[in-house]
DNA sequence: GTTTAGCACTCTAGCTTGAAGAGTGCTAAA
DNA sequence: TTTAGCACTCTTCAAGCTAGAGTGCTAAAC
């Protein structure tokens, strides 16, 4: 790939620029006129008609302007793109948002919200990854027994993550047996992550307690559940938005993405191969077909300093990068500080 | 209103039923043909004249067919509407389906899956309510301590829902003395609607626990939670149907649809204000201005023979009424079994 | 060598027109 | 009371046309 002079990479800019706002393809009078005021529009035809061979802007038909390929997208975002800092109102918005989310103590909700501050501020969608409960670690297993015949098992994690189910108690135990297991579980367990419980570790705890096996077994359900869960800890915000984005004037394109939206599992496979940072992936890079037309920025969360979870912005690829990343920096660190505070 | 004579409602019944499958105004020729050989159209022409005027039909424009009108569909649900059954398929596929949902144990799993069934069989958007903490009673309360300064209260009702949340202990407080507390309150409080649960009577504990104070707000607060939380317990199922509805073809009328299905809030009060029973609500009934061109059918669900939750499927005013009738009745008793069980 | 003006050419979007088709309402006859 | 016939209305669709935007190329100007 040829290395763009500057007034190539000027005219680049312009271009995606000008698209971004309009939506239009950008004609070389228009670039002419409105940023390169010093240049004719000839001029600025000629390095359009390079910049087209070298793959970064591409022609709807012959006799319309120009539209930034994907390719010239990956530049702008790579190298072109200037830091876009949040207005002064969007600023106090998200300030006093954040401000009221720490009377929340539960991070579901606090997720949630995070996802609709995202798409209101953004206009976009966003898509929110809950915090994945099997990349914690086990802090404590709790037995609470409600009854003769059932008790309650609690599931807390360091990451402050409670899960809790009822299970049957194959015969009545005495307080004492109940508490000999649990603290012994709670030694060979604690500490450990939930997603790297082999297996093989858990067999061994099985056989060494194979006197109590029902009971274990239910408590060893539970963990399995935790440590498969990645269904549904998706969140989205402001799914209707993307109507308003002229390339989804089309319903046959809507449905393709409002069909992705309702399957959680390839949402949440997305965003977990999200690399901590931002990153922002387009078109195609998303390797999935009805996103080609997409792009996605994300970024991570930390709970206790370890990336539990991600946040994301998905929109067409004429999207606001410089705004979107600004916005998902922003909002990750408010995240992350409030996070912190649990 | 006058009555429709026999050959009237055969007539109106004719156009509805041809409407519901084709979309498209239908004219008095194609009821002469299909559905009245020994009719001619001209004869047919002048019932419909007549049904427009008593309000049943309406016409798009002059030269067009008829296509019914909000009180023509209602008469069709109350009076000429035939039962319709599943085909051995659905009957099989809905068979497999709830065996499947026996294996889980959590309540809001087994409805999550309620709602992908209805939207899968019925191809239009399901809307399902969770069971309602708040119609609830509560069972039991307990205080679990995980160290010296913090403890996890669990909150248990009768409908085997489970709540729990992490407080700080304002002092170190003795086993004892935490189980003094715990009793006094299950004493109190059990059997005790949630929602019922009056201000008056909180405060009452309020004073009497007045030195145990800093403990009991955070307790309390909980039960607050528990009472008001009315948002977001709404599962969509199946929303990108909405978008293979000819009527729906029209960007703006989804855009407004589509936000109204973020509107958890929103959505739980057009569920929860749903009768025992299987209710029909068409057009304008639904009192929701984005619902002006959908009708909903719902139906609510048991729990140990408490209404607790609701499900229902939304599709245009043009919909297959006998059908998705037919389904949701089939599918909250199945629901009903399953909870039964649990 | 680079930039620019000029011009012919291309393509789209939007408008008009006309014909075909579907359906109606009315009238008069069966 | 029903039906056939007919004039009339309205929509849909394709075809043809125009205006406008934008290009690429060439030749002249800097």
């Amino acid at each position: 790939m040829t290395a763009l002079n500057e007034r190539k990479q000027q005219i680049l800019r312009a271009v995606i620029t000008d698209y971004i706002v309009t939506a239009e393809p950008v004609g070389s009078r228009t670039v002419s006129r409105r940023y390169h005021t010093d240049l004719s529009a000839a001029t600025i035809r000629n390095e359009m008609a390079d910049l087209e061979e070298l793959g970064y802007l591409t022609q709807p038909h012959t006799s319309a302007g120009r539209i930034p390929s994907q390719q010239g997208y990956r530049f702008y975002v790579d190298s072109l793109m200037d830091a876009m800092p949040l207005s002064a109102q969007e600023e106090k918005y998200l300030s006093h948002f954040y401000l009221q989310l720490q009377k929340m103590k539960e991070i579901d909700q606090i997720i949630q919200h995070t996802a609709k501050a995202l798409s209101m501020i953004t206009k976009y969608t966003s898509l929110v990854l809950g915090p994945q409960l099997r990349r914690s670690r086990l802090k404590q297993l709790r037995l609470v027994p409600l009854n003769e015949k059932r008790a309650l098992v609690v599931l807390i994690t360091d990451t402050g993550f409670i899960k809790n189910k009822i299970i049957e108690l194959p015969q009545a135990l005495s307080e004492n047996e109940l508490s000999g297991i649990m603290s012994y579980l709670n030694e060979q367990l604690a500490g450990k992550s939930i997603e790297l419980l082999s297996a093989a570790q858990l067999r061994k705890l099985r056989s060494e307690l194979c006197n109590k096996i029902d009971l274990l077994e239910q408590m060893l359900l539970l963990l399995d559940e935790s440590s498969s869960e990645s269904e549904s800890r998706v969140f989205l915000g402001g799914a209707s938005n993307i109507l308003n984005q002229p390339e989804f004037k089309d319903i046959e394109k809507v449905k393709h993405l409002l069909a992705l939206f309702e399957e959680g599992e390839r949402l949440s496979f997305m965003l977990e191969t999200t690399m901590a940072g931002v990153s922002i992936r387009i078109g195609t890079e998303n390797r999935i077909s009805e996103m080609n037309e997409c792009s996605l920025v994300t970024a991570t969360y930390m709970l206790h300093d370890r990336p539990v979870g991600a946040i994301g912005v998905l929109g067409p690829t004429r999207m606001e990068y410089a705004k979107v990343v600004t916005v998902i920096e922003k909002i990750s660190n408010k995240l992350n500080g409030l996070l912190d505070m649990l």
